[in-house]
Formats: C-alpha cells, structure tokens, sequence
DNA sequence: GCCAACGTTGGC
DNA sequence: GCCAACGTTGGC
C-alpha cells in the first residue's frame, strides 16, 4: 500500500519518508516546534545531499531523530515544506560551514525547509533495534552515520505505532 | 573517553 | 587511480 498526494501538476506520486539527525543539544525538536519551521542546513555529505536535493518532496514526513543522547531516540515527525535549494550557509563567509567552492549561483551544498507535525513519546534507539520488524532500517545498520536517511513507509508506520501513534491518523 | 566506521584529502 | 593519513560521527 502506498501513500499517495497530488503533484502540482494533478498527478499522484509516492510518498517518501525520510529520517534526519539533529544532535539534541544543537537543535531539538522542541525548538523546530518553537521555531515553527526550519531550514535543515550545514549538511555536508555528499550522499545526503543528493536526497535533499533530488528526492525530498513537499508533504514527505520526516522522523525526527535525536543524537548524541541518552539514549538516542526519535523524538517526533516532520514535514518537508520546501524542495532542496542551495544552502546559503556554503556561500557565507562567516558561518562554520561556509564551502568556498559554493556559490548562490551553483551551489554544491542544498537543504530544505520542514516543520513539525507532532512530538512523539521517545522511541529509543535499542527498542528500535529490538524491534523485529524493523530490521532492515538504514538507522539500525551497523556503521551508518548519514544524518539523512530514506525509511520505508511500513519502518515509518511502526516507530509511529511504537510512540502510540497511528500513521494514518497524521 | 574510547573506538569502529566511514568520508575526504592529497601525495604518488 | 591507489591508499595512507586524518577528521568526524555517534553509539557505547
């Protein structure tokens, strides 16, 4: 079964579903919730990149996910409200991630913008990985350190239904 | 604090 | 194009 949404142009379209890592004491959900919105900047991996930039869409749901943290948990769901468009941090003389190979006008970097759709009830990472029916998660494999990853929409459907929450009724 | 995993850099 | 050195991520 898959989730489908109207593209600008009346067509249907795949849902995809996404996770990203904030690292809590950077930028928790609570202050997404604060904020409102965001623009997921300073990603700096070619990999994750290209996700942002070619394959995030508007409406796709995001689990948001906290690192550096005990334990380390999703925290709660997203939504992309803007398409991949270059990271003007890159171009940026002063910020940390300023890429002097980046322009406004041919970006290397991209991000997008999200804002939040509810708070979970933590799922730590290790019930997650007890989770049989999670196996298979780009989170849960050994080494994997994107801070974007691609999630499946039945893995999305399960951590929701692990916080008390059924994906359809988002 | 440790360290495994992995990406990037740069000499050759 | 190879690969050693180095830096970062992020769980533990």
């Amino acid at each position: 079964m898959s989730v489908e949404s109207i593209d600008p142009f009346g067509l249907p379209r795949t849902m995809n579903h996404w996770l990203m890592k904030s690292e809590l004491d950077v930028y928790p959900y609570s202050q997404l919730v604060a904020d409102g919105w965001t623009h997921w900047d300073g990603v700096r991996n070619y990999q994750a990149r290209n996700m942002m930039r070619d394959a995030m869409k508007v409406g796709d749901l995001v689990l948001f996910y906290h690192s550096n943290t005990k334990p380390p948990h999703v925290a709660g769901v997203a939504r992309i409200t803007r398409e991949g468009y270059g990271d003007f941090t890159s171009w940026d003389a002063s910020s940390k991630y300023f890429d002097e190979k980046s322009t406004a006008e041919n970006p290397r970097w991209f991000m997008v913008d999200i804002e939040p759709v509810c708070e979970l009830n933590m799922v730590p990472l290790q019930d997650m990985k007890d989770n049989p029916n999670l196996d298979g998660m780009p989170l849960l494999q050994r080494g994997q350190r994107l801070s974007v990853q691609p999630v499946t929409e039945e893995q999305f459907a399960e951590v929701l239904r692990m916080a008390g929450v059924d994906a359809a009724d988002l």
